[in-house]
RNA sequence: GCCCCUGUGGUGGAAUUGGUAGACGCGCUCGACUCAAAAUCGAGUACCGCAAGGUGUGUCGGUUCGAGUCCGACCGGGGGCACCA
């Protein structure tokens, strides 16, 4: 008898999987294919805690599922550009590239000790020029399709970075990094058409059954679909220059047209540009605007401001009725037409606007109930039901009724048409950053915008940049940016911007079907494997990612490239790791590995190891650096072996709730990998006749029982509830085989114990299946089945209830039938007692489950 | 403000469709082994009660023979979106 010791057992396993190629995929059209893929990781250095579930959860999905016969793809693979390079490269005064690639060398080390059943020969970092240079050949095709543009458009200035901020990098109107004032600035950027597919990107949610409802929501509430009415207002006197046809308003509520009181422009309206230059007092307004913050607190906190043009325009509907055209600060630009008319008895903004410029407000929706004569609103907008009143030819209808007359009738005066309107923009590709992929167009004087031709490509990025100064390295290049023009020969500038990282994981999952492909996909091997049958990633991707990556498969679909239109037909999004946190008296996080936890008194302690002074215990959180709440992958590994940390992640908590690390958690797990591989290093080296054929019928039924749940559970991802299960199986092995230690019975049920811990600690299994004298490995065996007879129990305890409560129970064989259950219940001294003195009205009997006695 | 999720022992969580609430893990208590400790193994562990019995899934109400599960209102926790007309 020795202890499990995974230290050895570990590596020999990696070893003979490694040796046997168990994990080389190939298409196979003759089998089913089953896709697992798990988000691909930044490669930041080293692996945490997180990736550790995420692979876990990945891989006992891709080893469950190639036990079931499935020919199955588990690739793995790098999200290797962005800023993170580019900072350390900054700080180090390295290149990002060898900072990127070392670290992907590190962490694939990392990934590797897991043990994870993943095809590494399919590996590539979206930095490898031999993919981004497929990506450039589609962009190039997307380009043609009219699917990539490029536009002037405002956006987040950094002047000391001389960068573009996201929105999320600007905290308080200033840089994340640098702090400077953010500035905004129109500059020309290439842009995705992902509006294009807006529609198509909602209907395709429904279709998608096998993703989260939440994740569905969220995409649908981005997208962001409204109807309405677009409709021009024309002006009352001269019109402005250009703008002979009026002013074009979106609004979702035609039915209140009779109530609007004003019109309200963005300020950057073509409308307030044209009034401004003869008016100076509404050029400064509009340019008091242009330096406001844009941080979220300044919106949330902005007062309601406006300006009047001095302009009205007429009402469709009411003869000699005019209305101010105001400039407001409320009205967003780029939604709708960047012009509304304000109806503010049935709107809180146009409301709050109206009262603080003493516009007038006209109710014309009335709630049921309220009276036609005295109904008011003061500082609450009514935005509920009700019957249109004072609207002429609008009154008595319902607010969907009045929306649709509105609509007609504006069509049939040709002042506009009912349009339906989307929240999602077109998406800013354009990157100020040297480590992204080069957008491989060449700018020319006299030829605009020329692609790159396809023998050019990939346009690389050059290794020799600086990163010294603020700004774009690939800008500042002596020699990168100037080419000559691939058209006309005469000098020309190549394009520095690269793209967003996004595009990058937008079709990796495709590329992984043949990473090797001469083309951006293998069509034969994207349309064998795809869609990815199970994705698993965070949840924090719900939005950005996974949009991204359903537009850019339309898009290749749309070119060609692709015959599906949904990357993804199964997602699950799992939750994060979380750990108590320490502070010491001053207040400063305290690492958990300097910590030891004990209870006194029913109080639970924090001591430092180091110094023995006494700690709070905080919340827990999730696991960050800036908290010190963080374990290393690596030293548990070292601890407590790769399994142990496979099994703790999985089995705590359900796989898309959070999962809150524990030395004490951990520790069980590992008690349990050793209670495992003590049951099998205890089997006698040759059978020896079973003692007790009752006791392994037993055994029998309770081993085909576990394979039963374990199954339903793997296939539900309910992975907390099948280890239980598995923990349930190794405990009756363990305490009632005396009398049959030796046996068949115990042989077979451990065989199938192996098959089943295969998917979480598979070093272990692989171990424990030697030991049974088995040659071949675990990895590639059948998935364990049961014997429905044996998984069924043939008695069972039925409770019996009177008036729904629970008075006794029996104990039933399989079969029996509801009159001799009946008469066994009546016979029950527990029942009769409560069935004393009161006549029975009604048996509610549920065979298998319930028998409950109404009485009265 | 709008939308979504969630609330079960000391604790993480079980309870496929309404049918024995608390599986399994952690922690704790007691015991075995040990000079002792750790490790390991065994027993116990929702609450009240000596017991019979009673009470219990955030609160209040409803549907039902029967509700953690379904419906309504409220309270707490978390997340998403947000001057989107």
């Amino acid at each position: 008898m020795a202890r499990y010791n995974p230290k050895e057992a570990e590596p020999r396993q990696l070893a003979r999987w490694a040796a046997a190629n168990t994990f080389l995929t190939k298409a196979d059209p003759q089998k089913p294919k089953y896709y697992v893929l798990e988000m691909f990781p930044y490669p930041s250095g080293r692996i945490h805690m997180g990736h550790v579930r995420n692979y876990a959860m990945g891989d006992l999905v891709a080893r469950f599922k190639r036990a079931r016969g499935f020919n199955v793809l588990h690739p793995m693979g790098w999200d290797a550009f962005g800023m993170p390079a580019e900072n350390a490269a900054m700080e180090r005064k390295i290149h990002p590239k060898g900072w990127t690639y070392d670290n992907i060398k590190n962490m694939r080390g990392e990934l590797q000790r897991l043990g994870l059943s993943i095809d590494w020969t399919r590996e590539f970092a979206t930095c490898d020029p031999a993919y981004y240079g497929q990506q450039q050949k589609w962009f190039l095709n997307l380009l043609k399709h009219d699917l990539v543009y490029r536009r002037e458009s405002q956006v987040n200035w950094d002047p000391v970075d001389m960068t573009v901020l996201a929105n999320e990098q600007v905290i308080d109107g200033r840089g994340w990094r640098s702090g400077a004032v953010v500035e905004k600035k129109k500059l020309t950027q290439w842009f995705m058409r992902i509006t294009r597919f807006a529609d198509d990107l909602l209907e395709g949610l429904s279709t998608l059954e096998r993703w989260p409802d939440k994740v569905r929501t969220m995409q649908a509430n981005w997208i962001g679909k409204s109807r309405g009415l677009k409709m021009r207002w024309r002006f009352d006197g001269a019109a402005p220059e250009g703008f002979a046809d009026g002013v074009e308003v979106y609004t979702t509520r035609p039915d209140t047209l009779y109530g609007a009181s004003f019109i309200a422009l963005a300020a950057d309206h073509p409308l307030a540009h044209a009034a401004a230059e003869q008016n100076p007092a509404l050029a400064d307004f509009i340019a008091s605007l242009n330096r406001g913050g844009v941080s979220q607190a300044d919106i949330d906190t902005a007062e309601k401001q406006g300006f009047d043009t001095g302009l009205r325009v007429a009402h469709p509907f009411i003869d000699g009725q005019t209305l101010p055209v105001w400039v407001a600060n409320f009205v967003l630009m780029d939604y709708g037409t960047g012009a509304i008319f304000g109806c503010p008895a049935h709107d809180q903004r146009d409301l709050d606007f109206a009262r603080k410029y003493d516009l007038p407000v006209r109710e014309v929706v009335l709630p049921q109930g309220a009276d036609a004569d005295s109904f008011t609103v003061g500082k609450d907008a009514y935005t509920g039901p009700g019957r249109i009143f004072r609207s002429g030819f609008l009154d008595g209808l319902e607010i969907e009724a009045a929306k649709d007359a509105a609509i007609d009738r504006i069509e049939s005066m040709g002042l506009g048409e009912g349009a339906t309107v989307f929240r999602l923009r077109d998406w800013g590709v354009s990157r100020q950053r040297d480590w992204g992929c080069p957008i491989p167009v060449i700018h020319c004087e006299t030829c605009g915008v020329v692609p790159v031709p396809d023998d050019q490509l990939p346009v690389t990025l050059p290794e020799d940049v600086t990163f010294d100064v603020p700004g774009n390295p690939l800008e500042r290049h002596p020699t990168w940016k100037h080419v000559k023009c691939p058209h006309c020969g005469k000098d020309a500038r190549r394009e520095t911007d690269t793209l967003d990282t996004f595009v990058d994981s937008s079709w990796y999952f495709a590329r992984f079907t043949d990473p090797t492909a001469t083309e951006p996909i293998n069509k034969q091997a994207a349309d064998y494997w795809l869609p990815v049958d199970q994705y698993i990633g965070g949840i924090e991707h719900a939005v950005l990612h996974l949009l991204y990556a359903r537009f850019i498969t339309r898009a290749l679909n749309h070119c060609g490239y692709l015959d599906v239109k949904e990357p993804f037909a199964g997602l699950f999004t799992q939750g994060m790791l979380t750990h108590e946190t320490y502070k010491d008296a001053k207040g400063q996080w305290v690492e958990p590995g300097d910590i030891e936890v004990e209870t006194v008194d029913g109080q639970r302690v924090a001591r430092r190891l180091s110094t023995g002074e006494t700690l709070s215990i905080g919340d827990v959180e999730k696991m960050s650096k800036s908290k010190k709440n963080t374990v290393a992958p690596e030293d548990i590994f070292d601890t407590y072996g790769v399994d142990s940390a496979r099994l703790f992640v999985l089995s705590d908590s359900p796989p898309e709730r959070d999962v809150q690390w524990s030395t004490s958690g951990v520790e069980g797990s590992w008690r349990f990998t050793h209670r495992v591989w003590d049951l099998f290093d205890s089997l006698p080296e040759a059978d020896v006749p079973c003692a007790n054929e009752a006791v392994a019928l037993d055994l029998r039924k309770a081993a085909h029982k576990a394979v039963k749940a374990v199954t339903e559970g793997f296939e539900g991802f309910r992975f907390n509830a099948a280890i239980a299960k598995l923990y349930e199986l190794v405990t009756t092995i363990r305490t009632n085989d005396i009398s049959v230690v030796g046996s068949q019975a115990r042989r077979d049920a451990l065989e199938l114990l192996a098959g089943l811990i295969a998917p979480v600690t598979p070093h272990l299994a692989e171990e424990c299946w030697t030991r049974l004298g088995k040659d071949g490995l675990v990895a590639e065996a059948p998935w364990p089945h049961f014997d429905p007879a044996l998984a069924q129990d043939d008695a069972y305890i039925m409770p019996v209830q009177v008036n729904g409560k629970r008075r006794g129970e029996l104990l039933i064989r399989v079969g029996a039938t509801e009159d001799e259950i009946r008469d066994a219940a009546l016979a029950d001294e527990a029942v009769k007692r409560h069935l004393d003195g009161v006549s029975i009205r009604k048996i509610v009997f549920v065979p298998n489950r319930i028998l409950n006695f109404v009485v009265g």
